[in-house]
DNA sequence: TCGTCATTGGACTGCATGGTCCAGTTCCTA
DNA sequence: TAGGAACTGGACCATGCAGTCCAATGACGA
């Protein structure tokens, strides 16, 4: 594709962008090149100029694009967690993400469930989304043995993926009811590993 | 379809489950009829025999006999769940149904997510076996406040969605990585919430 | 002003797939 | 044992989709 000018990349990333919606919505089979183009007032041979290893390439951006979305709604608080409060927000900022926002699902999730198999590629940029996420969570699980708040003898790794479990899941059942609340108590009952500071049985 | 005799019956359901494993493995998108047809040795004309609504009907026999066999592979515990071994023993059972057997995914979370969307009669069928599996949870949640073993303020149906969650979010992990880890993580961790006869903060 | 390269438009192709149709076979029953 | 209904085989059709091609247009530097 060579080089790109402004206008170049400014209409990749409405590509990129009205991709990203129409996938959530719909799944990767549910959303075709002529979706694409209609909503983005494009032409076939645009898609694939700006991604000319086809709808896999333009799946593949569209997991890039997210993934960095994702996080960036999480921030500040991500990079922080070394408060109850400041887990608190970070929660807060997820939801508003997931259903403030109307997605009722996640666009890396949704992704990881349609599309593992089959494009290795696709699953790597996937998986690492995940070990990005689930490596800032883990970090403010020290943060907060640091100071005492959580228990020592807590494995930081499991409980971040117990955390992201419940995301996922969470998300899995509120999808189809259209009700929060799964998230909600699945995302409080995990974090509830952050409120044991004692050992037990 | 009319009547259906024995061996009806028997084709019908070899084509039952030769879709359910084609969708496990590669989702209702990526499951063909032509796929079905060769995997059951059987014809076009059959799959429309036994489905008249074609691939939908088809998907929705396989959510139902997904379904079944999903509760059915965490009996007798599933219906226990009284004490703290019989939760154990559940447990056993159900990582050894997603990964002993090799499923790496949940055939109700696969559909869910996939499919959710598109077709309302299907996420009923879904959100269904959703329901009586919370619910069954939950009960086993009350036997454990009833004899003192779980704090009786806890509410049941949130911990049994917050489990529920855990298996359906650690999936979600544990599938691109081919290691039941996260999986394991998460639900051991959603089940601390049965070792808590106390109160917290 | 000219040339070149990024950008855009849209017709066209080939193929996979869901679905239809009808003829042939098997099986139960009266 | 005959008739009808359940069952099976596979050719055939229509369509939607990813991907190709080529010509036209816009922008920017020399």
């Amino acid at each position: 594709m060579a080089e790109l000018t402004e206008r170049g990349r400014r209409t990749r990333q409405r590509i990129v962008e009205a991709t990203g919606r129409q996938i959530l919505a719909a799944g990767i089979g549910g959303t075709s090149l002529d979706d694409v183009r209609a909503a983005t007032l494009t032409s076939k041979s645009q898609l694939f100029h700006y991604f000319p290893g086809g709808k896999a390439e333009l799946v593949r951006a569209v997991a890039e694009w997210e993934g960095g979305e994702l996080l960036a709604a999480q921030l500040p608080h991500l990079e922080d967690l070394s408060t109850r409060a400041s887990w608190e927000a970070w929660r807060a900022a997820l939801v508003d993400y997931y259903i403030g926002q109307g997605r009722w699902a996640c666009p890396i999730g949704s992704l990881a469930n349609e599309a593992a198999v089959g494009d290795p590629e696709l699953a790597a940029l996937v998986a690492d989304t995940f070990r990005q996420w689930a490596s800032r969570l883990a970090a403010g699980v020290r943060r907060m043995q640091g100071v005492g708040e959580v228990d020592a003898a807590a494995d930081p790794d499991r409980v971040a993926a117990s955390i992201l479990s419940a995301i996922q899941g969470g998300l899995v059942l509120s999808q189809p009811l259209h009700d929060p609340w799964p998230l909600e108590a699945a995302l409080d009952q995990a974090l509830h590993a952050l409120d044991a500071p004692a050992v037990r049985t």
